[in-house]
DNA sequence: AAATCGTAGATTGTCAACAATCTGTGCGCA
DNA sequence: TGCGCACAGATTGTTGACAATCTACGATTT
C-alpha cells in the first residue's frame, strides 16, 4: 500500500537506458575493456545518441565505466581493490546511517515495511534464483538505509551496492554460494538493534555483515585467480577492526 | 614541477558551464529557488542546450540543484540539516582516507608536495581574501586525501567539499570570520600523523577539523536565523562524539 | 630500420529544429 | 463562490545533421 502510493521511478529513457547497460554488464553481454560507442547502442535501442549519452554520464560517476575525453566510455576493468575500496565506503557510510537511524527511533509502520522485504528473501523461489536474490538484498539494504533520513548518505549508499555487485561480477566471481540463511539473520540482527535503539549493536551488526560479504568475496576471488589479497590495508582494515562506536 | 606534468583537467564544455554555474551560485547571483533554465544559461554563454544541459546533470547528484522530471531545474534550498549530512559523510569518509594513508604511509615527494599545498594557506594575500582562501583550503584537503590511493572516496570527498561550501553560502553564513591560524594547525597536526604513521591520531585530527568547522558554521546560522540546531541527532554524532579508532 | 608526418575513417562534441509535457489562466457550470 | 476543463505559452525531451577530434595505417624521410 505505502510503497503503492510512493513516488514514481525515474523513468526517463536515459535511467532505463542505463539500467539496460548495467544489465548488460551484470549478465555478461558487456565486457571489461569493451567499448560503449554511442552510435552503435543508440541504433540496438532504436533512439538517438542523446539520451544514450545522457546514460553513459550517468553510470560513469558510479565508476562502472570509464570516460575518456573525446574518446568515448569503457566498461570498467575492476581490481579487488576496487571491490575493497566500494565496500569500504559501504562499511563506514552505513554505520553513519545506521547509527543515526537507532538513535533517533523509527515509527512502526515505516519499520514494518523494511521488515516486510526481509520476506522476500525467505522466499524459495527467489533464493533459486542469485539475481532476484541480489536484488532483494539490495533492495532491502537500500531500505534500510533510507531509514536514517539521510538522503545524500541514502543514495551514496544505493549506487555503492549496485557498483560493489557489478564489480564481483566483472571480476568473474560468483555470488551463488552465499548462505541465505546467515545473511538474513545478520539483517535481523540489525533489525532487532534498531528496534532496541541501539545504535552500537546497529554498527556491529552491519560491520559483522560486511566483513562476512567481503570474506566471501575474498574466498571467490582467490578461487578465480588471484593476488595476496590478504595484505592489502583496505582488507586488514576491513576485517580485522571491530571498531568501537559510542552509544 | 610534478603538478605540471599532471594529467589535464577535464576541460570539456560541460564542466565549464558547471563550473560556472557553481561559482554563481556561490556568488549569490543564483539563489535558493532560482531556476535553471537551459534555453537561457545557453543564450547567455552563447552555446547550444546540448552543453548546458549536460552540465545541469553533473550538478544534480552532488545536491547543489533539484532536479524534477520534464521541470527542470531550480537552485537547491537547503537547510542546515543537509549542511550536517555532508559534513557528516565528510567525516566519516575522511577518517577511513586517512587511516589508510597513514597506516600505508607516503613518499617524501608527494607529502612534500601536499605539505607545500599548506604554504597558500599562510599567504596573507590569500588570507585577505574568503573565496581564495575557501580554494586554497579546499585545494590542500583534495590533495591530502588523494594521498590514500582510494580514487572514489577521494572523488566522493571532493564533491562533499564544494557542495559544503556552497550550502553554507546558500544558508547565508559567512565563512570570513574563521580563525586562519587554527585552521592551519589543524592541518599541520594532520600531517604529523601520517608522517609519523599514526593513524588514530590523523583520525582524531580530522574529527577535530571538521567539528571545529561545523561549530563554527552553527554559531554563523544561529545568528543568521535559525533553529534548535544544538539537538539535531546529526549534530550530537558530529560534535559531541570522539569516536576511537584502532591503531 | 626507425621515426615522423599526413591522410582517411570512425567516433565524439555541438547544434538547431521538432515533439512531448507541464504550468497557469480564464471560461463555463453547478 | 468553487470546481473542473480546455487552451496557450513556456520549457524540457528527443532527434538527425554537422563540426571537431582522435586512432590507425601507410607514405616519406633520415
Amino acid at each position: 500500500m505505502s510503497t503503492a502510493l510512493a513516488p514514481l521511478p525515474e523513468s526517463s529513457t536515459a535511467h532505463l537506458v542505463a539500467d539496460r547497460i548495467r544489465e548488460a554488464i551484470w549478465q555478461g553481454t558487456l565486457r571489461p575493456g569493451d567499448r560503449l560507442v554511442e552510435t552503435d547502442l543508440a541504433e540496438r535501442f532504436e533512439i538517438s545518441r542523446g539520451p544514450v549519452r545522457e546514460a553513459i554520464r550517468l553510470l560513469a560517476p558510479e565508476g562502472l565505466i570509464v570516460l575518456r575525453r573525446n574518446r568515448g566510455a569503457v566498461v570498467a576493468d575492476p581490481t579487488f581493490d576496487d571491490v575493497l575500496e566500494v565496500y569500504a565506503a559501504r562499511m563506514t557510510l552505513g554505520e553513519l546511517a545506521l547509527a543515526t537511524v537507532a538513535r533517533r527511533g523509527v515509527d512502526r509502520a515505516t519499520f514494518d515495511e523494511v521488515t516486510s522485504l526481509l520476506d522476500r528473501l525467505r522466499d524459495p523461489i527467489v533464493q533459486a534464483d542469485p539475481v532476484s536474490m541480489l536484488e532483494a538484498d539490495l533492495a532491502f539494504q537500500d531500505a534500510l538505509m533510507r531509514l536514517s533520513d539521510l538522503p545524500r548518505i541514502a543514495a551514496m549508499l544505493e549506487n555503492s551496492g549496485r557498483d560493489a555487485a557489478s564489480f564481483v561480477r566483472l571480476l568473474g566471481i560468483t555470488y551463488e554460494s552465499t548462505d541465505h540463511d546467515a545473511l538474513i539473520a545478520r539483517h535481523e540482527r540489525t533489525l532487532a538493534a534498531i528496534a532496541a535503539t541501539n545504535p552500537a549493536e546497529a554498527v556491529t551488526a552491519w560491520q559483522d555483515h560486511i566483513r562476512s560479504t567481503v570474506a566471501e568475496f575474498a574466498r571467490g576471488y582467490r578461487e578465480v585467480g588471484a593476488f595476496s589479497v590478504d595484505q592489502h590495508p583496505l582488507f586488514a582494515y576491513l576485517l580485522s577492526s571491530p571498531r568501537q562506536e559510542e552509544s
